[in-house]
DNA sequence: AAACGGTTTAACCATATGGTAAAATTTTAA
DNA sequence: TTAAAATTTTACCATATGGTTAAACCGTTT
C-alpha cells in the first residue's frame, strides 16, 4: 500500500513530467497524464488536487535538478578553465538525454517569472560570490574579471551550451542544407565551446 | 471598403500577433484576439478560416522577419570584426523593441519542427557559403574555419545574442540578488559580446 | 429604389476540458 | 474477522472553446 501508494504517485509523476515537457502547461491535458500513468482522470485528482498543483510540483522538481547542474563549478578544486570545460560537458550530456527540457524551462519561467524566483530562494549568493573570488581571484585580476564583466561571462557561456538544445530544431533544418550533421556538431561542441570561450577570456589580459 | 476590410483585416493580424506571442499557440482564445480587434468571433472566422491558418499566416510573417535580420551579414562590404557587431547591433535592437518574439519562435518551431523549413525553404545556402568565402576567405584561412568550425561559430553567436533574451526571466531574477541590472547588461551586451567573439576567433590563429 | 455583393452580428452547437460526488473496492488496524 | 481508513472507479457537471448558421447591415450598381 504504501509500496504501491508510491508506485502510483511515481508514475503519475513520470507521466505528468513527460506529458508537461513535451506539451508544455497550456497544451498538457489531464486525460492524456491519466492514459499514460495507467489510471483514470479522478485518482489524478485525488493525488494533486489540481493540474496546478500537479504543474507546479513537476515543475519545482525539474528546475532544481536543472540547477544541481550548475553547483560544482563552484565547490570543484579546478582552474578556471577546467571549470568551463566541466561545466559545457556536464550541461550538454544532460541536455543530451533530456533535449526538451530547457525550451520548456524558458517557456514556463517567461509565462510565470515568479517561479524561478520560489527554485532561487535558497541560493546564497553572497557565499557563491565569495568561493569564486576566492578560488580564481589571480585569474579574474589578471584577465579583468569584475562584477559587470562576470555576468557577461557567465550568461554567455549558458548561452553556448544551452541555446543549442533550445534552437535544435532551426539549426537542424539549417544545417540540412549545409550537409552538417547535428549530432557530430553537438559531439563537437564540448571541445569547441571550451577553448573559445577560454581563448575570449584569456586575450583580456593585456 | 476594400479600405475597411484592410483595416480590419489588419486590425485582427495585429491583435492575433500580439496574442500569439504572448500566450502561444495553445495559449491563445480566439475570443481575446477578436476582443482586441474590437470585433466578434465569427468575424475571425470569416478572414481566417481556423486558428491554425490564422497562426500560420502570423507565424510566417513573424518568422520572415525574423529571419531578414540575417540577411545584412551576407551582403554588407565590411571587415569580419565589423559584421559581427553589426549582427549583433541589429538583433539586439530588434529583440529590444520584441523581447518575447525569440521564444514564441523556438517555442513554436520545437512544436512543429515542419514550420521552420517552410520558412527557409526560398534560402539559396550554395550562394550563401560562397558570399561569404569570397568576402572572408582570407581572414577564414587565417583563423582556420572551416565547414566544420564555421557552425560552432555561427550557431555561438547566434547564441550569445538571443539567449539574454530568451532566459531573460531567470537572467533577471538571478541580477537581482547579486544587484546587477538588466538593462544595463543588455546595454553593454553589444560591445561585449563583439569583442568576446572576436577575440575567440583571433586567438585560433596560430 | 431595388437588387446585389460583401461585411458584421447575434445566437447557436458539439466537443473537450478541468474538476467533483459518491459508490465500490482494497488495505490496514483492532 | 470486522470496522475503519485509504484508494480507485464510474458517472457526472459546469464551463470554455473552436467553429457554424442565418439573419441583418451597408455601400455600390443598375
Amino acid at each position: 500500500m504504501t509500496e504501491l501508494e508510491k508506485q502510483t504517485e511515481e508514475k503519475i509523476f513520470e507521466a505528468a513530467t513527460d506529458v508537461f515537457i513535451e506539451k508544455g502547461m497550456d497544451g498538457a491535458r489531464m486525460q492524456e497524464i491519466a492514459d499514460r500513468a495507467g489510471i483514470n482522470k479522478a485518482l489524478l485528482h485525488y493525488y494533486y488536487r489540481s493540474k496546478e498543483k500537479l504543474f507546479d510540483a513537476v515543475f519545482t522538481i525539474i528546475a532544481k535538478q536543472m540547477l544541481k547542474r550548475f553547483a560544482p563549478v563552484f565547490d570543484e578544486n579546478l582552474t578556471l578553465e577546467e571549470k568551463i570545460r566541466f561545466y559545457y560537458q556536464q550541461q550538454t550530456d544532460f541536455m543530451k538525454r533530456s533535449p526538451r527540457l530547457p525550451l520548456f524551462i524558458l517557456n514556463e519561467v517567461s509565462r510565470n517569472p515568479q517561479r524561478v524566483k520560489n527554485v532561487l530562494k535558497h541560493l546564497d549568493h553572497t557565499n557563491l560570490l565569495k568561493i569564486l573570488e576566492e578560488q580564481h581571484g589571480d585569474e579574474f585580476a589578471r584577465y579583468k574579471i569584475n562584477r559587470e564583466t562576470l555576468p557577461q561571462i557567465m550568461t554567455s557561456i549558458a548561452a553556448m551550451s544551452i541555446f543549442p538544445f533550445v534552437a535544435k530544431p532551426i539549426i537542424e533544418a539549417i544545417f540540412e542544407k549545409f550537409g552538417t550533421n547535428f549530432n557530430e556538431y553537438i559531439e563537437r561542441r564540448v571541445d569547441f565551446a571550451t577553448a573559445f570561450t577560454y581563448n575570449a577570456i584569456k586575450s583580456r589580459e593585456k
